[in-house]
DNA sequence: CGACCTCTTGCAAATAATTTGCGTTTGCAA
DNA sequence: TTGCAAACGCAAATTATTTGCAAGAGGTCG
């Protein structure tokens, strides 16, 4: 009965053990998670991956939850935790990663500008940076 | 013997047929493509999909083309011609995707902010857009 | 509370993307 | 041209993701 089996209710859809789990290990998580890494962290007994991918793909179309991108094999989750929106920073030489929230990204403008020159009408975005982490430059003899 | 040839060599890489091709393919395509395209699109004979594989993870590390991640299952790639720089708008609803020059992404002051916070050095971004097509609008009734 | 119907799950197998081992061929420098 | 390291093709191994199906859980109504 937590707020998670509330939200799901609310949204018309079964509140069940694993979406409610993947929720709260989500937003436990600051980092976005593969399907594999949020399958280990859940509690005994794991649920089957399939199980996983069926509602990670459910979650994201109810917007609950959203994959991003980086560049990787596989994809990645986070919840969107209403409407907070964040951006990462990777590195190219050890893969970790931070993660900060988006204050600065006012992208109004080139958002304004697609809608006139495509017709498109962006409803999200996603933006990530590539770099050198400060331990890899320092062991990388990199400036 | 073309431009392709001689870049890979003065990189120290050797010049095969299937590195040419590749940047040749990617060069004239204004899209990201899969190596599943990029492999269908080689003339005859195709090399095997390995290869086009190697090759593309080869001509990245040497950045000469990058990957494009549109949140897809598989990753796309596009060639860096010399540092522009694309940023794309994808349809949600019928997977479009369109591709524009970034003449308007100043992102320098999140990089410097980035450096600063984190203490990564930022080398590139990533930067896409997704919303709704004119012609999926029309049809969804969307607004 | 129990019947009942639907939505979910587990399991196994099918796809699909990507990587790797290995013997053969090719690019290219001497 | 010759020789060798670097690429390639081919086949098989991995890894990620999806799907079909029968059994099980969630929610509603009497």
């Amino acid at each position: 009965m937590g707020k998670h089996s509330d939200t799901l209710r609310q949204m018309g859809r079964t509140a069940t053990r694993g979406r409610e789990e993947i929720l709260r290990i989500l937003e436990e998580n600051p980092l976005p998670l593969s399907p594999r890494d949020i399958r280990e962290r859940f509690p005994e007994p794991k649920p089957d991956s399939a199980t996983v991918y069926r509602n990670l793909a459910l979650l994201s179309s109810l917007g609950l939850v959203r994959s991003v991108a980086l560049h990787e094999r596989c994809r990645r989750y986070e919840t969107t935790n209403g409407g907070t929106h964040r951006h990462r920073v990777v590195c190219r030489a050890c893969g970790k990663i931070e993660s900060f929230s988006a204050m600065l990204c006012d992208l109004s403008g080139i958002e304004a500008d697609i809608r006139r020159r495509f017709g498109f009408k962006v409803t999200d975005h996603s933006l990530e940076f590539f770099g050198d982490c400060p331990d890899c430059r320092r062991k990388g003899g990199g400036k």
